[in-house]
DNA sequence: GCGAACGTTCAGAAATTTCTGAAGACAGGA
DNA sequence: TCCTGTCTTCAGAAATTTCTGAACGTTCGC
């Protein structure tokens, strides 16, 4: 249907909106590559090849990606090389991560919240510790109900 | 209650949680100051003072942070200069424009379904298409829902 | 029109992040 | 044990981001 190119220039745009979302360079164009192989898994160096860059980049990108649960390392009998391959769920996981940063925003504004007396200040900071704190609840919730409604189960 | 200088760390430690979250340095740290003060508004020269930075800077994050509408002009008479007052539903605004971020890479997670031919890959694409088009729908749902309960109305 | 008070812009300095490539570590086979 | 293929580490190079400070605009009062 789409030629080699198409394939790789689809590949580097979803890259770099991830870089746009806070991501490492390296590592978004890693997860993009999981994303757009046809292959069952990945070896960093075919990574590397897909990628133009150093063994030494896809190391450290590799890790991190694997390190945020959204790669993992499996065993391929006959092969010395460590292959990688995307887990399902990585999008999932990914979403869930990020409100692990969340997560220190909510722990510095609730030391804001003990650090100041009474006042405007002191109000804005509880409506952002509730507000933060909401989002943190229902994250998961909102993970769930996607993947129960996916596999196309009633609602609960 | 608490001194000056537990004040400015509490916002200072803010402002480097925001950094986490992918927020600019200085438009974190400007947003903290807003965050903690006891001030109606605030001026560039305020800012400055209380952050320890050039007008230069100031400058720019302030335009960055009223631009993300976190922050609004107000007009005070008898001042020649320009006061900025942090809006209530900053936080929640915020969040929403988290989301703009979500709505390019689903932009280009399209892009790339359209790109690729039948296969995991395309598969993929799709399974990630409809996660990130779920989190579009729902995070406004979301953000009226909280508003609602901090309101204290009824569930729906 | 002129000066004072603020705000903005922008070129370059400073700091930070990111990438490379060479050296080293490790495992397996001979 | 030694060699080979693979992965990791890390010091420094390169690129990028961030901040400053000086020059320039603008507005207002006189």
């Amino acid at each position: 249907m789409t030629g080699e190119t198409e394939r790789r220039d689809a590949a580097e745009q979803l890259a770099l909106a991830l870089v746009g979302a806070g991501m490492q360079r390296m590592g978004a164009r890693t997860l993009a590559a999981f994303m757009f192989t046809e292959k069952d898994s990945l070896t960093a160096g075919d990574l590397a090849e897909e990628l133009g860059v150093s063994a030494g980049s896809v190391s450290g990108a590799v890790r991190m990606v694997a390190q945020m649960g959204l790669i993992e390392r499996i065993y391929v009998a006959g092969s010395r090389r460590e292959h990688f391959r995307m887990l399902d769920n990585a999008w999932t996981t990914l979403y869930s991560r990020q409100h692990s940063v969340v997560d220190d925003v909510l722990r510095a504004v609730e030391k804001g919240v003990e650090a100041v007396g009474p006042g405007r200040a002191h109000d804005r900071l509880e409506y952002m510790r509730d507000f933060y704190t909401f989002l943190i609840n229902e994250a998961p919730v909102l993970v769930e109900r996607f993947e129960r409604q996916r596999r196309g189960e009633p609602r609960s």
